[in-house]
DNA sequence: ACAAAATTTAAGCATTCACTTAACTATTTG
DNA sequence: CAAATAGTTAAGTGAATGCTTAAATTTTGT
């Protein structure tokens, strides 16, 4: 009962553009499914499918608000991702301190 | 002539937990396949396409030394993730003070 | 009670994904 | 040169993904 659901990864979660364009848009406040669905070109159902995946990882929270629901930011999980990042971000600012010291010294 | 590759994409790149160890991997410097292959129960060539997935994402690069590939580490695309998620990290911080508020409150 | 509105569930479909095994291409070494 | 080593390419497969349309479900307003 209950597989470990690998789609509940956030890494897996946030993949997707449109998916990772709702959370952008959940930034504002919480929003029913219509409005958070309005500038992409796709249809309702779409949106609810992917809202159920953000819902699985742990991103969003669902309240009920009459015959809308309401979605709401849970931005908690995105640490995992943020974590895993930082662990590279030495790596990089070396890679571009060798760039500038580079244009530095060809100029 | 040449689309924009989607499987070029960062996200996408590094939602598979196989390629996110192999970078994690590629942090102790430069390796030949195999040598980076060595913790995975997978084939080779289950390996060697991951790392063409990495490299399309511009994640790695490759350089022949004899009969071995030395794949490298190259950050760099991962600012893009790094700067994404860490306009969430002010959200996630609100939670947390929330939470530790309530605690301090509800002892 | 009835129709409209908001959203989900269900079913189906084409594409992509992560893997496999088998065959191929270098390169080195005996 | 032949055998071994390192790796990729090719072809196939089952499962997962992202979408669609059509049919529920639930709530509201008349």
């Amino acid at each position: 009962m209950s597989r470990p659901t690998a789609s509940a990864d956030v890494f897996q979660a946030i993949a997707d553009p449109t998916r990772r364009a709702i959370l952008d848009r959940l930034r504002s406040g919480e929003q029913p499914v219509k409005q958070l669905a309005e500038p992409f070109e796709m249809s309702l159902p779409a949106i609810s499918q992917h809202l159920q995946i953000l819902c699985n990882a742990g991103l969003v929270s669902q309240q009920k608000a009459g015959r809308q629901r309401l979605y709401r930011l849970n931005p908690v999980p995105l640490q995992q991702v943020s974590q895993w990042v930082s662990r590279y971000e030495s790596f990089w600012q070396q890679k571009l301190d060798a760039l500038g010291t580079y244009l530095e010294e060809n100029p």
